[in-house]
RNA sequence: GCCCCCGUAGCUCAGCUGGAUAGAGCAACGGACUUCUAAUCCGUAGGUCGCAGGUUCGACUCCUGCCGGGGGCGCCA
């Protein structure tokens, strides 16, 4: 490509010039400024002090060097501010983005295989089931399950996982909810007692034994959340049950394993986790004095079984399980696995706002907000969109007034109707038979217009911002990205008529050949994210 | 007290491994529809990037210390 032209002209300048540099350290970048042109690079003020030039000296040297013999496809070379060496390129470079765009189409796009196939094991949601998923789940669930696009797309096999606690202490208090309330008993202290345990009691048959009950009204939450999550369109590969731990031993195999690496020892009557010894703050109890596991220790079985099955493993935790990480790792490495292959992904929490107040999650009491009814409210397209939007690393303000009523606010739209727009030229072309019968020679020169190059300076990104998004487990890159390419995709719409009497018939087929190609941007960038790209709003 | 996240325009947020004059949407104001969807486009206005030091040719970005907001520090899950 052509920034490989242009490191080798730095290089090569640099080389004559007596100063030697590592390839690493040549750092192209696209500038923000248009006018420093379409490529820029700081090599001069990197090396400058080390060879012993004055920055903008040495800078004007490499440029006089490398206008001596300008390779083809770049139009000028100058110097600007403290010794950036900014280059101007034909806008050639861009139609052979074009083409490239359309030879790999939707399927292909922005994919590449730095993952080499490598497995890696995306545990996300996995609620208790106990209840609904409510909108505090659902930023988690839009986010895995993005991640897991995201990684796809970039070369690694990547495996959706939910975990369910189908066992302990909460288990029994919703089943004792469950009864009590099925009975018009007082449900008992620290039960459930939202809304949903009176609907779901009615659901439940009669005379159920304790045990009965938390088996129908496990099954019952699962399949409930199952639902929800599949209005939104998400799927897991598999739905891990706890309590199959239970069953096949694997819970009493890590205890026998942990104390044989001498990773756990007996303390007032508990078993506890040596984590301290693996950088945790304290010792963890894994065996209660009653006997009881805590929490930790059948999660830690688990994760074991998650390194059998995959190289690397994403945990999408909320923030308030950050405090569990420490512990977890050390369980891990205590284990003999590689705590970095372990990726505890955290969620910072979502506040929402209705009517300008804030609603307050809690799923003990009877005011939740379920993800159920946001999907109703808004669709599945704009409340993935929404919980993708910003970086999990800050705390969501999700206001289901705007959300509800104001569409137009909701960046969703705006990128869609991007699509629908490219696909009505693409209908009106085909009502006039020119499309889909696209002439492969279209004359791609004749896309000049800032509008068209702005689109193409946007696709060339996507490749590279897929990979950053992957290394950042970041989808809200490609949420901004397909913003700013929605953006153009307007402009462009705007100011270029594609189909139309005042339009040669020439640039109207280099001009379908733009639409189809941002198109393709669009669909792929919505794909990661897991929203649709539909044909008309 | 310790740990994690955040603090950027009136509001909601971007800002890539440090780069040039800090960006977008909404809200405000002013323009653009005989045309492929005006659910759009263009322009104006709006900033001490929480504060103070440090590193650097260069800091919103990295380091340290404060201040402010949120979350977590159980033999709960």
């Amino acid at each position: 490509m052509i920034t490989k032209t242009i490191s080798s002209a730095l290089s090569g300048a640099l080389e004559d010039l007596g100063v030697t540099v590592l390839p690493a350290q040549i750092n192209l970048e696209q500038p923000a400024n248009k006018e420093h042109g379409d490529w820029s690079s700081n090599i001069a003020l990197v090396t400058a002090k080390n060879a012993g030039w004055n920055p903008r000296e040495l800078a004007a040297k490499i440029v006089e060097t490398i206008n001596s013999n300008l390779p083809s496809g770049i139009e000028n070379v100058t110097v600007a501010g403290p010794g950036f060496i900014n280059f101007a390129l034909s806008p050639q470079w861009l139609h052979q983005v074009l083409l490239a765009v359309l030879e790999q189409g939707t399927k292909e796009f922005g994919r590449t295989n730095i993952g080499k196939g490598k497995k890696v094991n995306v545990e996300f949601v996995s609620a208790n089931p106990t209840g609904p998923l409510h909108a505090g789940h659902a930023r988690g669930a839009c986010y895995g399950d993005s991640i897991a696009n995201i990684l796809t797309a970039v070369g690694f096999e990547a495996q959706r996982e939910f975990y369910v606690n189908d066992r302990g202490l909460q288990m029994g208090l919703f089943a004792e909810s469950l009864l009590a309330r099925k009975s018009g008993n007082q449900i008992p202290e620290n039960g459930y007692a939202g809304a949903y345990i009176e609907e779901w009691s009615e659901e439940m048959p009669d005379d159920l034994s304790l045990e009965e009950t938390l088996d129908w009204g496990c099954s019952y939450a699962q399949g409930d959340q199952r639902e929800t999550l599949e209005m939104i369109g998400i799927v897991f590969d598999a739905w891990f049950s706890e309590r199959s731990m239970v069953d096949s031993g694997a819970i009493e195999r890590t205890m026998n394993d942990l104390m044989k690496n001498d990773a756990s020892y007996l303390k007032d009557g508990a078993t506890w986790l040596n984590s301290s010894e693996y950088g945790d703050d304290k010792d963890r109890v894994l065996v209660k004095s009653d006997g009881e596991f805590t929490y930790l220790t059948p999660d830690v079985a688990y994760h074991r079984d998650k390194f059998s099955r995959s190289e690397w493993l994403i945990n999408v935790w909320g923030a308030d399980h950050h405090g569990y990480i420490a512990r977890m790792k050390a369980a891990m490495e205590a284990l003999g696995h590689d705590a970095g292959q372990l990726t505890i992904a955290i969620t910072q929490l979502v506040k929402l706002v209705r009517g300008g107040e804030e609603v307050r999650l809690s799923k003990r009491h009877g005011d939740i907000i379920e993800l159920r009814e946001i999907v109703e409210e808004i669709g599945p397209d704009a409340t993935r969109f929404s919980y993708l939007l910003q970086s999990v690393d800050t705390k969501q303000t999700f206001d289901l007034d705007l959300a509800a009523s104001q569409v137009m606010d909701n960046p969703v739209f705006y990128v869609q109707m991007a699509h629908a727009r490219l696909r009505s030229i693409q209908a009106k072309a085909e009502s006039l038979g020119v499309w889909p019968a696209m002439p492969l020679d279209a004359d791609l020169s004749l896309l000049t217009h800032e509008r068209e190059l702005e689109l193409l300076r946007d696709l060339y990104n996507f490749t590279d911002l897929v990979q950053l998004a992957a290394r950042e487990l970041a989808p809200h890159k490609i949420a901004v990205w397909l913003r700013e390419l929605a953006t153009s995709v307007h402009g462009f719409y705007h100011d270029c008529y594609v189909v139309g009497d005042d339009i040669s018939q020439q640039l109207t087929s280099a001009r379908l050949q733009l639409v189809e190609a941002a198109r393709i941007g669009l669909v792929s960038g919505l794909d990661l994210l897991g929203v649709s790209a539909p044909d008309s709003m």
